[in-house]
DNA sequence: GGATAGATTTACCATCCGGTTGGTCAACTG
DNA sequence: CAGTTGACCAACCGGATGGTAAATCTATCC
């Protein structure tokens, strides 16, 4: 199997690194557990990710685009805004009971564990949640240049407020164990929503 | 000194240890990094505190007592409840301005690096936070039995969403190294009370 | 002054982790 | 067939970590 990079394998460490980064924070699982995990040895893993923060960089950059899809998709098949919003809490709140309310954000957990002492990892995590802001910020100004909303409405504004609100909403269901929050959270979203519609 | 337990000694420890724990999480500091920051020796601080965990969960007893002071002050002096709230996001906008976007908040940190493979922190963290939850619920609730709100207004929701709102915003913050955030939900909270006023 | 008990330190241990070394084996290429 | 290359692995290394053992030091009480 020579002059041909084994994609096979890049891949399975890929979806076995992210599954176990995903469920346990990136300090917690050694390479040693991913490469036993993804069926090889640790110096075989290094031969795939010449080190660890490698693997992570790769890791993020796996899950954004996967998350990525996700977000178009919803984002392709909603007609009205506070609809769409109320679907993004509600699919989070099914995710959070599917998983008995662990979990979580990969990404609101990775801001937390990286903030403060993993540059390189908290640079790339700040760029995939800035584009979603970006993102949120431009649906809901399409929606605003049509007159859904009273003219004080700042789309930027929400979609910031509105990203953090559900991000704090997983970090509370995932500590309490309760995904009672993620329903609070919709309620005030939508709540606040309707209250500045036109 | 025989016969009396050393007071200031596990002060020293429990203050040295907060800092430690707040600046960089539980698992990325060493007995070794608490034991020399407080002037000794690791053996010594094994000798006041049997085991890492014990140190920890006293940190977050000692640091939920401090923050429960904050609380009650906040409380006392807050007149009207829109006023409160928003008093609460500004001074932590102010508190993530003074520190570059570090930090955040500790319980809302803790909660995402314990959540899931730290059952006793995770208890003690949600038990926490769960208690705040209710003191904000109940400060909401007086002033909706004076008719401040309209009715279908539910205090205990709303208090659960805000502190998600203010745990999301300090996330945003910490990670994009961004104040703006903190007052995207400040304005966010504000409004949806100001909608609700009766 | 001697016994007592907490306080402190030095030295140590087992384990784990990221990463390296040196090498085997099979497949492809010229 | 000879040489090259990618995939794979056992063994190892240096450093850090949580925790322990045992000795010493020091203040107090009788």
């Amino acid at each position: 199997m020579a002059r041909t990079a084994n994609l096979e394998a890049r891949q399975r460490i890929l979806d076995t690194a992210h599954r176990l980064f995903y469920t346990s924070g990136l300090n917690a699982v050694s390479m040693d557990a991913v490469a036993s995990a993804a069926g090889m040895k640790k110096a075989n893993l290094f031969h795939y990710y010449p080190s660890k923060e490698s693997l992570e960089l790769a890791v993020l950059d796996h899950a954004a685009a996967s998350m990525n899809e996700r977000i178009a998709r919803v984002a392709r098949t909603t007609f009205d805004p506070i609809g769409g919003i109320q679907r993004i809490f509600e699919e989070a709140a099914a995710v959070m009971r599917q998983s008995h309310c662990s979990g979580g954000c990969f990404f609101g957990n990775l801001a937390l564990e990286s903030a403060d002492g993993n540059e390189p990892i908290r640079r790339k995590v700040a760029e995939h949640l800035q584009a979603w802001t970006t993102l949120l910020a431009a649906f809901l100004e399409r929606w605003h240049r049509t007159g859904y909303f009273r003219e004080e409405f700042q789309p930027h504004v929400a979609a910031q407020a509105i990203l953090s609100l559900l991000e704090g909403a997983l970090l509370f269901s995932k500590a309490s164990k309760s995904p009672e929050p993620v329903d609070s959270a919709k309620h005030l979203a939508v709540a606040y929503l309707e209250a500045i519609r036109a």
